[in-house]
DNA sequence: TTTTTACTAGGCATTTCCACGTATGTCTCT
DNA sequence: AGAGACATACGTGGAAATGCCTAGTAAAAA
């Protein structure tokens, strides 16, 4: 039986390298490749053509959502299985869409890490307590029509959003959208009603938590 | 010569049983215990009396920071070596005016970590580049007088952000601080002249970028 | 085909926010 | 004793944001 070939993408050297030490004390998982960032995971997920791809959300050049999504459309039998410290709705929905087998957070031991490897090479998903959770709350959500979209914002919104989250005004971010100010405000007004939230702060504040944004993308 | 014993304080279980293994590869090396919280890093670290301590920022309970100062209370020999993902400058300044000799940022490598370990031990101090360059800017500005407070909030000024980082609006703010509306005000323009920025959004966000307020502990 | 949804935009009223100025009492440091 | 920093408070005015309403078009769904 051949060993299960493991490809690590994670930009934090320290936590790479601990990883595959602790990897590397199992006989049957091999850690054939590390990469830091997003465009890397992709190159040698397509290079080395490995088992399992470990893969971390945050990354530079390309996120952990993006590289999924890329290295699923190259290797669609590749078993991806995240491992992040963060649970927001938007990365555990995006990755499992994009085609993640498994999702656990950091505060796994190394024990559930390894025996998920083994789950996700042999085509069974893994999640996280707390993620599945997440998961199935959805399920649920999804059963109740009347309020299938009482929190998923639209692109448009979701843009004009985003941008009010770097500090901009409503008028620049008319001028970034090629709308006038009058329809930022209806996109804000709709965007209000479906957080349930009264300002423009609480909205942002809404959208960091949900992981919608990220402080780190702000300049 | 007796071997360097470490307590490792970090919150992610993989991170940190990665981390072992990564330190169990060099002789002079021994992790003798791990904690999981900021409670834990304090209680164990009086217990087991380690040489150096790796420890995290962000942990629950009681973060790297509070964990920091209580250590170097009790045991001001200790040398403690931050090792986090982050480097706000709100982290960097508090941890090492807490009495931490080291700051790294997980984008290390292990040798440098297991470098850094083997420098504080000694005595020595190390941060990371990006850390450094931050500390000897703050050298470089606590030269220049005028500028001195240019982006340093009085107490009143951060109450009244991290008021506004919760979404609050004016009127509620001065509620909870037991001051008037135009108060608020006349502290938010201080603030907004203090931090070059022109709206309360563009200041929440930058509270947020110095981590003077974090999204978690945001309700 | 009818209905719904998303996106756009305007009018009008109201609230909130922000800028600039002024002023008083407290505290600290010199 | 005086200077300076700070917190407090008020006035005025303008800019921005928000609430509520209507409404067109295009696309998607029923």
């Amino acid at each position: 039986m051949d060993n299960i070939r493991i490809l690590l993408a994670e930009d934090h050297v320290v936590v790479r390298q601990g990883t595959r030490q602790l990897l590397g004390l199992e006989q049957d998982l091999d850690v054939i490749g590390e990469a830091g960032d997003g465009e890397e995971a992709v190159q040698l997920a397509a290079q080395l053509k490995p088992d399992v791809i470990i893969m971390d959300v945050a990354m530079p050049k390309l996120s952990g959502i993006e590289a999924t999504k890329q290295i699923k459309a190259l290797l669609p039998s590749v078993a991806i299985l995240v491992l992040t410290g963060y649970d927001y709705d938007e990365y555990v929905f995006s990755l499992l869409e994009a085609g993640a087998a498994g999702y656990l957070l950091k505060s796994a031991s190394g024990d559930e890490l390894i025996d998920a490897i083994r789950a996700v090479y042999r085509g069974d998903s893994v999640l996280h307590p707390t993620v599945a959770r997440k998961v199935v709350d959805r399920f649920r959500r999804l059963g109740k029509p009347e309020d299938k979209a009482s929190n998923l914002l639209t692109e448009r919104e979701m843009e004009v959003l985003k941008a009010a989250a770097k500090g901009m005004s409503n008028k620049d971010i008319g001028g970034e959208l090629y709308i006038s100010v009058r329809t930022v405000q209806a996109h804000l007004r709709s965007i209000f009603n479906k957080l349930g939230v009264g300002s423009r702060s609480e909205a942002i504040i809404y959208g960091l938590k949900k992981g919608w944004v990220t402080i780190e993308d702000i300049p």
